[in-house]
DNA sequence: CCGATTTAGTTTAGCGCTAAAGGAGTTGCT
DNA sequence: AGCAACTCCTTTAGCGCTAAACTAAATCGG
């Protein structure tokens, strides 16, 4: 008697289970299912920004400068630390922001190595009209769900989070 | 009195908060962890993938001819379908896994324009050799969750993302 | 049946990413 | 001081993806 409201994962999970019998199934309606949401949430900020001029990964470079507050200046090295993509794919967002005005590159004054990297006005506004957009839109996304169902969801993300990510990090750094 | 093991999340959310007080930063608590966990899996799943000399979107393809069961063969169309990527990717994975033995082509009977890809001997134990692998190694990812936190989990992430798939399936099909 | 339309799959241009190589400035050792 | 080692950033080759152009086969309507 198999209930009829099977989603994508729970075929995936059936047919492993069907073809498969000693393999665990468990973990597919938790990864699965996370992977798919990613999708979507991706997926429903690419059309918001499309109409806004923006493309996501500027978006990111803009919101890290705007985040870190005035005077909206970091250099590179610090932009790739918090970013989550490679130094060479951070030369590229700014080298695209910059020829867009929406930020300006200068030699930072202390060590001639690093780029100190600014928002522009227009890029501080785009960006500040962007994460109102995005937030405001992205509420009403999790509006199915109630609050204390929304505050467990996100309190049993971040433990899970939190876990991967110190595990992960001490798989890394092998014992010396 | 700010509670101490913030992540980043939490430190997104906090620029936000103070940077700009009328944006609501509610969403960010599980939008932008459920992207950082699809990460983590993503990055998981390949390092034991490099091992096997599979890359995922070869396991994509492999896993939907094998859970489709015996003869372990679909149309072109039929894994596009299946798959949430584009038919010229599709094409281009059965191109790849053909070269490497691990799928064949042939043109299907009944239709001379679908093409059959059927999966060999070894397309087939490599693929159950991964999946084997990969689902009882990310069992192990969400073992720091209890049984209840964890089937919780899945409940709630099927709730949302029925609820996004419907919506959007909605928006994408305006009233005539 | 014949031409127009639709459908299945392939090919290609362009995109942003990573990893690795390269260029320029700084630090440290003697 | 002088030179090697290191650091910061940029550049480039290669990858897989999408969207769109394209080829070929099937279907439909007069």
């Amino acid at each position: 008697m198999t209930t009829d409201d099977e989603d994508g994962a729970d075929r995936i999970r059936a047919g492993w289970r069907r073809e498969l019998p000693d393999v665990p199934v468990g973990p597919i309606g938790v990864i699965t299912r996370i992977w798919r949401l990613a999708q979507l949430f991706t997926a429903d900020r690419e059309r918001t920004l499309d109409r806004l001029g923006l493309d996501s990964s500027t978006l990111d470079l803009l919101s890290t400068l705007r985040r870190s507050g005035p005077p909206y200046e970091l250099t590179s090295g610090q932009i790739a630390a918090r970013s989550f993509v490679s130094a060479g794919a951070v030369s590229q967002r700014i080298a695209r922001a910059e020829a867009a005005g929406l930020v300006r590159r200068a030699r930072s004054g202390a060590d001639g190595r690093s780029v100190a990297v600014r928002l522009t006005d227009e890029g501080r506004r785009m960006n500040e009209d962007a994460v109102a957009d995005l937030l405001r839109h992205e509420e009403t996304l999790l509006d199915g769900l109630g609050a204390t169902e929304h505050d467990e969801l996100a309190a049993t993300l971040k433990v899970l989070l939190g876990q991967l990510t110190r595990r992960f990090d001490a798989e890394d750094r092998p014992p010396p």
